[in-house]
DNA sequence: TTTCACCTTTACGTAAACGTCAACATTGGA
DNA sequence: TCCAATGTTGACGTTTACGTAAAGGTGAAA
């Protein structure tokens, strides 16, 4: 007998530190689907992955329509003929140099927040020995 | 004579592909701190530069109201006690985590599209390979 | 059996980040 | 001189991503 792993709404929520009210928001934007038992939610693993990866995108400051776009060329990859495939692949292009000027944009403000703790060390530095001469 | 150089709001609208009613929005939110010719605004390369950094905060998800505190934080290094400083560092460390989940996060999202490359790139593939089939 | 804890739907509320008029000032050219 | 471009200040509208009740179903434990 095979027994896959399900998860309730309150167990998602807790491991992802999100309300319930989130998961079925995302839900009702078509981000995942759970099952049902009578009226109550049952969650696969494949609707756990998509919530993880709808967060993350949300870290990157993906809204959840591009997201959703995403998870909807993935699933018709599998069934898209060549105009279609050729489609994809350039919107994946596309992410993919957005995902590159971020990297940039990281870099570089990870760049200032350095510059920054420098110039406030500095500021420190001279501040505690003002204190101490003065003792 | 020295002159400085300044900027209209339409130019810098050009410049970072912005409405200049964004502009003025960022000002009223306390991001940007423009001259005035009677009632026109100037912008100095100052509030060029911070136009900029709000503007790449933006891409990397940053809300305005998180923009404005690192400017503040930048603005108070200057005058800041030893409290304060230590709070800043502080402040700046937990940015600097932020920005490393962000990177972590860049780098998953890239990998899972490379994998949905492939898989793309794959099924074109096999859609090319039938046409040639049947020709 | 009642009291929880947990689940549900429906629906209105809200904060952020602008968009979109309206109505008016000013200024450099034709 | 007048007009088009560019600027200004309100002020209301809109989208996104949920928050927050309200009102109720369900199953297990006490």
């Amino acid at each position: 007998m095979i027994t896959i792993k399900t998860y309730s709404i309150s167990e998602l929520s807790k491991e992802f530190g999100v309300t319930t009210r989130t998961i079925r928001f995302y839900e009702q934007q078509g981000l995942i689907n759970p099952g049902r038992n009578g009226q109550t939610r049952i969650y696969s693993e494949k609707d756990r992955v998509r919530l993880m990866l709808t967060l993350r995108g949300k870290r990157l400051g993906f809204s959840l329509a591009e997201t959703k776009e995403l998870f909807d060329l993935y699933d018709s990859t599998l069934e898209g003929d060549e105009k279609q495939l050729k489609l994809i692949l350039g919107i994946l292009d596309a992410k993919r140099q957005e995902l590159e000027q971020q990297l940039q944009d990281i870099i570089k403000v990870r760049q200032e927040l350095d510059s920054v703790t420098d110039r406030c060390q500095k500021a420190l530095e001279v501040v505690v020995n003002k204190k101490q001469k003065s003792a």
